[in-house]
RNA sequence: AGUCCCGUGGUGUAGUGGUUAUCAUAUGGGCCUUUGGAGCCUGUGACGGCGGUUCGAAUCUGCCCGGGACUACCA
């Protein structure tokens, strides 16, 4: 490849990733480009996982280059395989190819027990058998150097025998650590001859019963790398004071040295990005599971509705830098709304309904109406929408007594039904305790389709959907998981701010015959309402659907000002 | 308190010595409309501060201020 190529500058102006890389292959210090996304299992990925996902992705398919999946599966207590399928699962859909490169850290345990062995002949690693509060007192704190531990200077014979016994479990857990002899004064905390393996009976995930000792991620983790070739490894910014020690543990193993480049991670407001605490909310029962369509992981977002492409798009759109950020949860849903509006089919749908009676039509009267299925992409066809004697429409949609800039129906007023016909109301009926129970109204006949003959206006067009064919449904109102931007920057703990309002369940909603085709999964838009995604809740003839995201609305921005 | 990293509209970004300081989102106004959607036009809004270098600084430099990361046998 010739990295010389005016196509590289263009890659390299994208962002300082890039350009590191641009540099880095111009210099010949690379041959080509190999990334990574290593995901411990424990837990489903969100958003912000995502981003580190896509970004690794794409500079990979950028420069003609490769991505591996890596599970950095270290310890074996927090992991599960409920986890590892998931993560699979989630960055294929996300669309982040890694082709058959799933890789485990925990098949290169041998590997890395192997290197271990070599520090310790090398006089660069001991069998340590301070406690663990001992080892934390021993390592002093940010003004103050560590002291040795008493068993830096053991025999290497010594510990290589320990180390081979820890390994075949003879010693019981937290009883011995093999560490890396570096630098117990050094600034950087993880330099203070930091743990190499703990003692861990336990069983893994992936590699079973096999090893009772398991290595520490900073141990791990750059010989992952190494092992794997990886060119680039792209991390966030928490691990800019590793990159030292991953740099002397392959100086000193004299093996294939990866090059590391930190980024900030991202943050969405109104949610919160820890892994830790979206498992308490899955724990505590705040949301129903890891894929509640609240919450801001892959698994939740997809099951909300929201396109894997709209995801890339938003995740492109929120750059790469080094400075803490907090993007707005605004410009996910609009990548959302903007995808949608290209792709999803249109339906009619009444979530809250009011009925209506057409006095001026007869009882059986049913007249079938052309309905456009996409006004945005006219390759989408019509459809035909059933019209009868008694309609429901929102409720929303009525005030009896109007406020100003309320254009929708009321007593005296006409108004459009979309595709059908103008319609005025002439009376209202109440219940006893004065609720509006039902509208008696009269239709245009000359109006039919949707245009009067003699150009008369309407301020209004209004969804509706025919009382007798028409299809009871479930509808989720999801809104924001938490009521402030950063539930994590608070005084008080992040679940005080948990929205009561996150979901809200319509459970007698009716929806226009023709959505009896859909699919778990499909995503359509109910006209004037937003997008909506079929849950898998549904059964059927008991449609479930997800609100992805509402239609932006200029009338309940008007109202809220007031 | 120590080490390291980072400061450009509300938010996220572009910019690498000379531009009316980019784009997106959000937001105000208008047009259009058989979705109060979409689309179109348009307005408001930023270089953390003070010095230095230079004819010229968002860009280089010094100090200050502000923000973030780091003291797990977690990753």
């Amino acid at each position: 490849m010739n990295w010389n190529e005016p196509k590289f500058d263009e890659l390299a102006k994208q962002d300082f990733l890039r350009a590191e890389i641009v540099a880095d292959l111009r210099a010949g210090r690379y041959d080509g480009v190999h990334t990574r996304f290593p995901p411990e299992p424990n837990g489903y990925i969100h958003i912000g996982n995502a981003k580190a996902i896509w970004l690794n992705y794409c500079i990979a398919r950028d420069f003609g280059g490769k991505f591996n999946l890596r599970f950095d599966d270290t310890n074996p207590i927090k992991e599960e395989k409920e986890y590892i399928d998931s993560i699979i699962r989630d960055v294929a859909w996300l669309g982040a190819d890694f082709e058959d490169r799933v890789f485990y850290a925990s098949d290169y345990f041998q590997q890395m027990y192997d290197f271990a062995i070599d520090l310790i002949k090398k006089g660069k690693a001991y069998v340590c058998e301070l406690t663990a509060d001992q080892i934390s007192e021993y390592r002093g704190d940010y003004n103050t150097p560590g002291k040795p531990s008493p068993w830096r200077d053991r025999p290497i014979e010594e510990s290589l025998d320990i180390f081979g016994r820890m390994k075949n479990g003879e010693f019981p857990d937290g009883s011995r650590t093999l560490r890396a002899k570096i630098d117990m004064a050094s600034s950087n905390m993880n330099m203070r001859d930091p743990i190499m393996y703990r003692i861990l009976h336990a069983s893994h995930p992936h590699a079973g019963d096999k090893w009772c000792i398991y290595p520490m991620y900073d141990w791990a983790h750059g010989l992952e790398d190494s092992i794997e070739r990886i060119t680039h490894s792209m991390c966030s910014i928490e691990f800019e004071n590793h990159r030292p020690l991953y740099d002397w543990f392959l100086i000193e193993l004299g093996t294939y040295r990866p090059r590391q480049i930190e980024f900030a991670r991202m943050n969405l407001s109104y949610t919160i990005m820890s892994k830790r605490y979206l498992k308490l909310l899955v724990d505590r029962g705040h949301v129903t599971g890891w894929d509640d369509p609240r919450m801001p992981t892959v698994s939740g977002m997809r099951r909300r509705g929201y396109p894997a492409a709209a995801i890339q798009d938003f995740l492109s759109r929120a750059g790469i830098a080094k400075k803490s950020n907090t993007i707005a949860l605004e410009v996910l849903e609009h990548c959302v709304r903007e995808d949608l509006n290209r792709n999803a089919p249109r339906f009619m749908g009444v979530l809250n309904p009011l009925k209506v009676v057409i006095d001026n039509l007869p009882d059986d009267h049913v007249d079938f109406l052309d309905a456009v299925n996409n006004p945005e992409n006219p390759e989408a066809g019509t459809r035909k929408v059933p019209f009868t004697r008694e309609l429901f429409i929102e409720r929303d949609d009525f005030m009896e007594v109007p406020e100003k800039k309320f254009f929708r129906l009321a007593p005296g007023r006409e108004v459009r039904l979309r595709y059908a016909y103008f319609l005025t109301c002439n009376s209202v009926i109440k219940d006893s305790q004065g609720n509006i129970t039902e509208l008696r109204c009269t239709v245009d006949p000359a109006t039919r389709g949707g245009n009067s003959p003699d150009g008369r206006k309407v301020k209004s067009t209004m969804h509706w959907v025919s009382a007798s064919k028409s299809v009871s449904a479930e509808v989720r109102n999801y809104d924001k998981l938490f009521t402030v931007e950063d539930p994590m920057g608070q005084e008080k703990e992040f679940t005080q701010f948990l929205n009561p309002e996150s979901l809200t369940v319509l459970s007698d909603c009716k929806v226009e015959p023709a959505t009896a085709d859909l699919k778990i999964g499909d995503r359509v838009q109910l006209e004037r309402l937003g997008y909506f995604c079929v849950d898998l809740d549904s059964a059927p003839g008991k449609p479930v659907f997800n609100r992805t995201v509402s239609l932006k609305d200029s009338y309940s921005k008007i109202q809220a000002k007031k």
